[in-house]
DNA sequence: CGCATTGTTCGACATCCATAGAACAATAAA
DNA sequence: TTTATTGTTCTATGGATGTCGAACAATGCG
């Protein structure tokens, strides 16, 4: 269907990481991300965005390194790229995902993801 | 002088946190104070843009809680809020910080680079 | 084949943001 | 007092960004 472009190891900047993961819906998918094990179809995680502005989002944190993309079928399986992203910039990803999982502001935050809505 | 008004710990957000430092100029400012120990006057660190700019950086870095600003004379002293930021998202700061240090593309104190060379 | 599902892309739009220069304020130094 | 130093604020500007709807593409299902 799709090919993604996704930049390897030495193209991921600390700046970019940190913007990426800047934007609370684009965390709280991260985070979201986080507690699943392997890929998970895009649509599995709840947003309160529409669905052209999450493909925007999933573009910034593919290109910025932290999420890998391939599709299947009709759906497309993203994938945290935990150990890349930590090799390069070691602890920042795990301290920004702990810190994300204890803060409030980021439930309401765009209204994301309580238990209930987790399929 | 001036009075600075600075965030609490209480309202201090991840997100605000992660924007403030996804900046190279202001990472790399936050980088060169943690390197020194208690205060800097702004002036001591060199920077690729004017001054001007420089000032809504440091607004930036102060509304986002990871810096205090008080003013001496006619200069103002900024230092790193660090341990209160570690004790609101813990490792985060320092990790990036960590990342920073060792980052060839912030590394001539502040020349903006990555972007350009990106492409 | 026709239709549903899933996601991308495009155009549009409003807003934010980094940048800089000019003017201003406050203090220090001569 | 006059000048220098230091930084803020205002205004402007060009570019990035988040958002959405509509149209499109690809696959799966009946």
């Amino acid at each position: 269907m799709k090919q993604y472009q996704h930049p390897n190891a030495d193209q991921i900047t600390l700046t970019g990481l940190l913007h990426a993961l800047s934007d609370p819906v684009r965390l709280n998918y991260v985070q979201c991300l986080a507690a699943k094990i392997g890929e998970c179809p895009c649509g599995a995680i709840p947003t309160p965005v529409a669905k052209s502005t999450m493909s925007h989002h999933l573009r910034v944190l593919r290109e910025a390194g932290i999420v890998r993309i391939r599709t299947e079928g009709t759906q497309s399986l993203t994938s945290l790229r935990l150990a890349e992203v930590e090799a390069k910039f070691p602890g920042v990803l795990q301290a920004v995902l702990k810190a994300a999982k204890e803060d409030e502001t980021l439930q309401d935050n765009g209204r994301v993801a309580s238990e209930s809505d987790l399929a």
